[in-house]
DNA sequence: ACAAAAGTGTTTAGCTTACACCCATGG
DNA sequence: CCATGGGTGTAAGCTAAACACTTTTGT
């Protein structure tokens, strides 16, 4: 092939807007919670819309995620999942923009609480959310499914909460991702019996008198049960 | 926002080819294989890829992704998925280009020949596939990685075989897709179990002298189990 | 009659589920 | 001393796993 055809080939095809929208996670204390914010261009100005930004010439997809998590957030070290395109030729009446939406899930306590401000943001429960703007609505509903379905096999619901936590907390951060309450007695057995959680001699004794003992997730051993082929299951 | 403010929103973005690359998965006989293309054009001309095409200003990438299948199949109504993107910025010497890669599943008793002939197109076995461009590997490992948790929780396999199929064919199917034997007689219990199967009066007398009987996949009996929220598992 | 693949049940072990009482502590 | 949430064990039912012989029929 001539070095004008290849020309063609590549020039001829249409370059196209990329923008990646990000599905931010938090938890709190028993609610699922989306980080929304307030729209500042045209069209939808000051409706409710997830974050997003056009990807750069010069980053990649990924990396175009994690600049947007960190503009918004503050935070740069963030569990963080590409979940697929969405590119209906309407979906943004500004232009032709094809979005690759991600979820991330992020520590309510550590992320950076002035940002949300600069950004006119708010966190939302997952079950009481506003309006959103485009196709956020359904971005939304896709990444809760994608996240339940992730939880199934891969411990990703310990990147949303602190790094000392509790097994009753935990139990209800699994119950806010499920939707359905469990045993306390069958969860604990269960997730000790994984051997992926180290127990602290602290205890916390916000929600108690009698304090519940701290847990810290243990990635190392993880990653060994991991090759060696066990399935985390609730 | 005044609107010369938006339009410096939308045309200060930077605009990116957009390609989308098919993994295309075919089964035959116990052998899961791939559909790989000798690629035309430069760079890299003349040697095997996978098949793609970029997407046109005028088409969604679900559309793109059909047009491709269907340009290289001659199939029309094929499962297909989209599997993820691929961005890094040095990854098509050719031009910079954003690929969100798509997996499919096809019989291959129904795929135009022809059309894999035109396309000086090639089935592979996946475990004796040559060396791809670009990085079509990586896609290729991702796409069974993928395919294997998705067959474990969907009844996609069926959409490698033909509409009727026989109990141990199905089984060698996904004997392939895990890479593992499976006992012959628990698969039986438990695939019958899930009474998604017809079972038909016909046998197919190709691999035994006894014959094995045909059985057809019931996609309304499955759709109603779902729905009930039952759980496909191998 | 035999070779080659299809078909069929039972037992065992492990896992999941359901369920109720005592413990520690701060007020 | 009592109210509140934290912690613990066991029995029953169910699902998964292991395992070997009979059936059919073309040659």
């Amino acid at each position: 092939m001539s070095s004008a055809t290849l020309k063609k080939y590549y020039e001829g095809a249409e370059k196209i807007l990329v923008a990646i929208d990000c599905i931010i996670f938090g938890f709190d204390k028993e609610t699922l919670k989306l980080l929304l914010f307030k729209r500042k261009i045209a069209p939808f100005a000051g409706e409710w819309s997830l974050i997003g930004s056009f990807v750069q010439s010069g980053e990649s997809v990924p990396e175009a995620a994690q600049r947007v998590l960190e503009e918004s957030t503050g935070l740069n070290n963030v569990y963080l999942e590409e979940m697929g395109s969405y590119s209906d030729l309407q979906r943004d009446p500004g232009s032709r923009v094809i979005s690759i939406a991600h979820y991330a899930l992020i520590r309510l306590d550590e992320h950076k609480q002035q940002l949300v401000e600069t950004h006119q943001a708010r966190w939302f429960p997952y079950d009481d959310l506003p309006d959103l703007i485009l196709d956020h609505q359904e971005m939304t509903q896709n990444a809760l499914a994608k996240l339940r379905r992730k939880a199934r096999y891969q411990p990703i619901g310990f990147e949303l909460l602190p790094e000392k936590f509790t097994l009753p907390q935990l139990q209800l951060l699994y119950q806010a991702i499920y939707q359905k309450k469990l045993d306390r007695r069958n969860f604990r057995k269960k997730i000790l019996s994984m051997k992926i959680l180290e127990k602290l001699d602290e205890k916390d004794k916000t929600n108690s008198r009698k304090g519940a003992f701290l847990y810290r997730f243990d990635e190392k051993k993880y990653q060994e049960l991991e090759r060696k082929g066990m399935n985390f299951e609730l």
